[in-house]
DNA sequence: TCTAGGACCTCTAGCGACTAGAGGTTCAAG
DNA sequence: CTTGAACCTCTAGTCGCTAGAGGTCCTAGA
């Protein structure tokens, strides 16, 4: 046995995670449930505390839910080839690539509507105009 | 009267938005209620047609739902000056900058993992090494 | 040892921005 | 006139939480 270390106030400080956050990944399944104390309050051990760290940077790093549960399922086990989480970084680095170009178009366009903007009245707002008419832009969204 | 020449599946189609979620935006007050015809199904007009198109174009540029309200409202007014919609395409680029920034470190951070990755069994795998230390990052999410 | 009050518990409901389905009605082409 | 695609309303579900109600537990200080 760990010992038992953390409540779930002390995990949420720990990890960054709100506690009813914590809560919820527990109950859709994204982590363990933990032993309780005598009066029915989560206690939990370093190991969890890992884990739930592992979690929140994945989803700060934008990996979905889904991704995450594959990670972990691997993660558990230990001499398991690589190759699978290789792919979904890869995967999802293909898609942090394609965000990043989406975005520099639109950062193009947003600031093509400033440079041909003078200030009049909205009658004439290109703004608006561009907005509307979609053929205007070069790229797709 | 202007003509009604659309029905809310010619409109879908004109405007790239799918039927219920042309309903669905009539029931929030993000577009007026139409006319109907005597079988209770609506009827739209050309400028609702390019009202949808500027909603549909906005939102794959992605300004959110309460700053498209605000456009619409200023755009109904065609004396007003340019200047608030001017403000708010400021900080949509302002924001679009920021996800830029954050995405070309994640990107690295990405690859970063993916350099420093050896085909071996998950037992030594940096990339889960690396999910779980937050420390490892140059940067803040 | 008692007590106060902060932290914990479960449960339900709500958010945004839709999407899906049930069950029924209308329109328009042939 | 018939047929079936498109329309109608309504409810409920999605994701990833967040907020609140109403109640219990733990622990530090007196």
């Amino acid at each position: 046995m760990r010992p038992l270390d953390y409540s779930i106030g002390e995990l949420a400080a720990l990890s960054g995670v709100k506690v009813p956050t914590i809560r919820y990944y527990e109950s859709i399944g994204l982590i363990p449930a933990p032993p309780r104390t005598g009066g029915n309050q989560r206690r939990y051990d370093a190991a969890a505390r890992d884990r739930l760290r592992f979690i929140a940077h994945a989803r700060a790093m934008g990996f979905p839910m889904a991704e995450l549960k594959a990670m972990l399922r691997i993660a558990n086990h230990r001499d398991a080839p690589c190759d699978d989480i290789d792919a979904l970084v890869r995967t999802r680095l293909a898609e942090v690539e394609t965000r990043i170009a989406r975005l520099t178009a639109l950062r193009e366009e947003l600031s093509g509507m400033l440079v041909s903007h003078r200030h009049g009245t909205v009658a004439d707002c290109r703004v608006l105009e561009v907005l509307a008419d979609h053929q205007q832009c070069a790229h797709e969204h």
